[in-house]
DNA sequence: ACCAAACCAGACTACTATAGTCCAGTTTGA
DNA sequence: TCAAACTGGACTATAGTAGTCTGGTTTGGT
């Protein structure tokens, strides 16, 4: 299991605009230059971040993209779903898997271990904020993970 | 992100395995039959799970597949392991993703927190037997959370 | 007014992993 | 010796990822 390369890109343009001085814009082309990642592809991970209100666009020349809140108060969570859809897609529920519905609700116990599954990633993911990515240091992901696992209660 | 169907398909075979009396051993067609799951894929994932030390074969006539262990002995962690590959793919670190190598290491805070994710779920997948999936019920995953997250301090 | 720099958007394509199929074995109990 | 089962490898179809390509629209500066 594992998360595509919108969400590792993604990550890594919030990191660029939260490491900008006094809210000024970058441009897709400043990061691509710094990362190497495709120009075209870059903006579409872009526009699902404007979309999902996390990233905010200044149009026309001299533009570029800004954070639209700031970093600690932009989690891990909501950049993930916005570019992955979600943090762990509960399968065998109806609906998912295009109405190949599980039919063993009441034979099997797997499906409370995928929603407690995802429960606690998205606990985990929530608490943990784009100002702590940014700043790297000292993040205490265990106080993390001591949340998330208590929201589990 | 999700499990794929190897990961569902192998689940079900195992829960039916551990609902077998006395250790009796059944066979790929009578879960086939009984779960409308394609034969030839079914006995893919029953060899991984049987390379893996999950499961035992008895071949030739009445034949099958039995548990290598008692469900209590056996966990979510190594099931996933031995049909995923991993339970978590910590990406940006050395020799994954053919030699793209990140080159943040020094600049981002991003693999410890892959690194955190993966200890997260390992954890929490290891507390959880066959014994308890194939019960279903008073699974008190709660308690699996918590030992998950005690092992993160 | 115009131009260039930037964002915006949709259709298209290449590649890879998943989810299978197919077939030719081998093993074993009756 | 036969049939029921597992074994194993090569093959295929489909879907999703990771892009490309093209043609826009918006805006600041001159």
């Amino acid at each position: 299991m594992r998360f595509t390369t919108r969400t590792e890109y993604g990550l890594i343009c919030l990191i660029y605009m939260a490491h900008q001085k006094d809210g000024h814009p970058i441009t897709t082309k400043e990061i691509v230059s710094g990362e190497g990642f495709s120009l075209t592809f870059t903006e579409k991970i872009l526009q699902k971040l404007r979309l999902a209100k996390i990233v905010e666009s200044l149009q026309g020349n001299h533009g570029g993209y800004v954070l639209a809140r700031s970093p600690s108060k932009i989690n891990l969570r909501e950049i993930v779903e916005a570019l992955e859809g979600h943090t762990f897609d509960v399968f065998c529920e109806p609906k998912t898997r295009n109405d190949i519905v599980c039919n063993h609700f009441h034979l099997c116990g797997l499906k409370p271990i995928w929603r407690k599954t995802k429960d606690l990633l998205d606990g985990f993911f929530e608490d943990i904020t784009l100002e702590q990515i940014a700043s790297k240091n000292d993040m205490n992901l265990e106080k993390s993970a001591q949340v998330a696992k208590k929201a589990l209660l």
